[in-house]
DNA sequence: ATTATCTATAGATCTATAGATAATGC
DNA sequence: ATTATCTATAGATCTATAGATAATGC
């Protein structure tokens, strides 16, 4: 019997995944030194023990590997979650703040390439604009899970949705600059009790 | 009587200094288009009609301009308030997020900056850093001037404005990637009904 | 046959320095 | 004399293409 089709565009055998995968791992890793349009592929090409045109064979170019990236991202996102439709709960995005506050590097991969997404034309653009559209959805959907239509301080989900997503996002940038001098988990505990004081959170 | 000696580092004449507010302008949306590293001078120079070395003249290096930049963006943040050594109101406050909703260009401009500003040594980044503290610090004297020492919610003022700093910079990527879909005033008095759910702002 | 990797290299950039020339201002 | 601006150019990069060679897998 014949090999099952490989999901498209996967030219790669089980060694080339784990080489593939070695290399955007690499290729984050130099986004968070240099962002973006200042990463070289000879830097990921080096990290990875590969010559610059070693790596394309891998990534035929540079924006195919951006690609890659995002996608593994996106794969992150769904974390353990994989399959389960349900929305998160309130208690596991706090969890997320917390994991990522032990996660700089790539945090930082990520905070660097939504900076560089609001240039002109950028590659990663329509990715953070779509990306942005589906969390405050979600978002929405996590807080009326908790609380209903209304939220205790008298919000919509909605209205709180975008709120939660600016919180996270801003707070990194600042924790980012100064980890001593920002506790995300502890101020992300407290927007909540913002929108819920009764919560003990 | 001869002329009192020029402020230190100004070498320039008044027609000098014109042209060296119209670059930084240049230099500002080049930046915004392109963000930091991936601005060249030449694309700055060509926009004041300029040959690149012509831009040198005025800014030795690449770095000069970006301190230039940077500079006349803290201008604009004491803005009309130069000499009023009373931190802003949170009516003020509001007013700075409606007078943003309508400067993307100038948003862009920084946003690009800030993502840039957390990868290795980059040149804002120590601007940056400086910034957040002194804006943190703004802030709580902001909110403890309308509220004291406990906001409605029960945070501090100290609580409270990493979140402030974090909603406005957080709002700001979400609009940039979608004007129409994010109302950033709107957002932003949302969130200071949180705070205070009595104040019809 | 396909996959993995290399050398060579074209073709674009980019920043900054050197040094010339013209215009301005005491 | 100083200021404003230009041409020429050194010295680094950078991405991507072409094409060779070695190793792997049916």
């Amino acid at each position: 019997m014949p090999n099952p089709p490989r999901p498209h565009g996967v030219r790669h055998g089980a060694r080339g995944q784990a080489r593939r995968e070695e290399i955007v791992r690499a290729a984050m890793e130099v986004i968070a030194e240099r962002g973006y349009r200042g990463a070289s592929l000879a830097a990921v090409a080096e990290k990875v023990g590969l010559t610059q045109q070693g790596l394309l064979h891998y990534f035929p170019s540079k924006e195919d590997l951006l690609v890659a990236v995002l996608t593994m991202r996106d794969e992150w996102d769904r974390g353990d979650r994989t399959g389960d439709s349900n929305p998160m709960t309130v208690a596991q995005t706090i969890g997320v703040v917390e994991a990522n506050a032990h996660r700089a590097a790539i945090i930082r991969t990520f905070s660097a390439l939504l900076g560089e997404s609001v240039t002109e034309d950028h590659p990663a653009e329509p990715y953070f604009r779509e990306r942005y559209r589906r969390v405050r959805r979600e978002m929405a959907s996590t807080l009326r899970g908790q609380w209903g239509d209304r939220l205790p301080s008298g919000l919509t989900p909605e209205e709180a949705a975008p709120l939660v997503v600016a919180i996270m996002d801003g707070l990194q940038f600042q924790w980012l600059h100064e980890p001593e001098g920002v506790d995300m988990p502890a101020s992300f505990r407290a927007f909540l009790r913002l929108i819920d004081p009764e919560a003990a959170a």
